[in-house]
DNA sequence: TGAAATTGGTATCAAATTGGTAAGCAATGA
DNA sequence: TCATTGCTTACCAATTTGATACCAATTTCA
């Protein structure tokens, strides 16, 4: 995971360097805002983690000027400054988190996973309700129970939970298995009643819905 | 936006659901862990606040009890527990933030909204009253409860949705659903009535209103 | 003022459409 | 060969649609 650390101190900078890369996480490092700005046009980066009182740019106006850019990586401020205008004022800037120096670096740590966790599509395993999905041995389980899926199974249900709530349409479900040129028959039609057949008739909910004239959503509705 | 506290001091749990329903949030409440538990089978929170320390099933078990099963809305702890080694323990129970008692209830506020941002931001909802619709789950509610509406009744209610307060006419509506070649019937009156009585006829304010000679226009009259 | 006309709400229904179910069959690979 | 999988088709049930008839309310106009 690639992360982008803004901080004009160097030794402080260096030292929660030294500890996310011994985390395991790959990181870039400007002293300057201005610096970070470009470094951010030249890299994708996953998470930022930004100060406040910097040369060049300070952090309050850089983080504005990647939202206005469109970039959406979370962004954790860290900085001394304590007051609650303060952390509003980052907040509204465009941050997802605010740490206040002094600070554990552990935290640091807990906060950045956090954050990251919700965008991390390339996650290993999908869940949703008592429904997950393991990508990497390919198992699916609902309620601890394995279920076997052929292979057009498995990829209509894992485009279901990675769009989870939407819903997707009868077109979207088709190109899952066909790309563009789908069968001129009810094909899908049969692979979604298999699917149903293994993954929803078993158990007294229901996760995967039809919605008549629009397409198929999978999801956990609390209701009936 | 649907949220859930819980909390077992009385008087912080009526100022925070004070404040977050005075910045437009839709608050449940619960004063034990287990109680919590409980209603989240039932209920679709988009956000909960778990206190750490409460009868019934404490809040750092809830989170764990609720990831298991799936759920995955953001959590975020208010807690007196302030040491590091407490908020690992959070943040590993899956939580998304960790606040600390005393905190500032705008600060509440900010984080609230900045870790609901990501699920909110792709997703399309309209709303008017208590009238809600989302476009990426093609999903209606009105009051907490879920509608089902045909395509036909969900175009013209999206159409007036998003002309809301302003009237469209016959022709208008008509085009919403034949684009220009109407049928020469009634059919338009048919469908605004079924529209009408799942929209409107169950709840005690109708958000429907009928302009004679002008047209319809979905709006939230304080008027009778 | 009041009768007629117009507009819009209510109700029911048959035809069309959509989607679930089930069975059959060919292709593939163990 | 046998089992699995993917595709095809037919049939059935449920929902949706557009149609129509009939009211109720409002407006028009004599």
């Amino acid at each position: 995971m690639l992360v982008l650390l803004v901080e004009d101190n160097r030794d402080l900078a260096a030292s929660v360097l030294d500890f996310l890369e011994l985390q395991g996480f790959d990181c870039d490092y400007a002293q300057r805002g201005d610096h970070a700005l470009q470094l951010c046009q030249d890299n994708n980066y996953e998470a930022m983690i930004l100060d406040i009182m910097m040369p060049g740019l300070d952090g309050l106006n850089l983080c504005r000027e990647l939202r206005a850019q469109g970039k959406n990586a979370p962004i954790i401020f860290l900085t001394a400054r304590d007051t609650l205008e303060d952390k509003l004022e980052g907040f509204d800037a465009g941050a997802d988190d605010y740490l206040v120096k002094p600070f554990d670096l552990p935290e640091l740590e807990a906060r950045l996973k956090a954050i990251s966790k919700r965008r991390t599509a390339n996650s290993t395993s999908l869940k949703v309700a008592d429904l997950e999905a393991n990508l990497d041995n390919h198992e699916v389980f609902r309620n601890k129970q394995r279920i076997d899926l052929s292979p057009a199974c498995w990829k209509l249900l894992i485009a279901l939970m990675q769009a989870s709530p939407r819903v997707l349409s009868r077109q979207e479900l088709e190109s899952v298995l066909w790309k563009d040129s789908p069968p001129d028959s009810e094909a899908l039609k049969s692979h979604m009643y298999t699917l149903r057949k293994q993954v929803d008739k078993p158990f007294d909910k229901n996760l995967i819905h039809t919605l008549r004239g629009v397409g198929v959503a999978l999801r956990d509705t609390s209701d009936a």
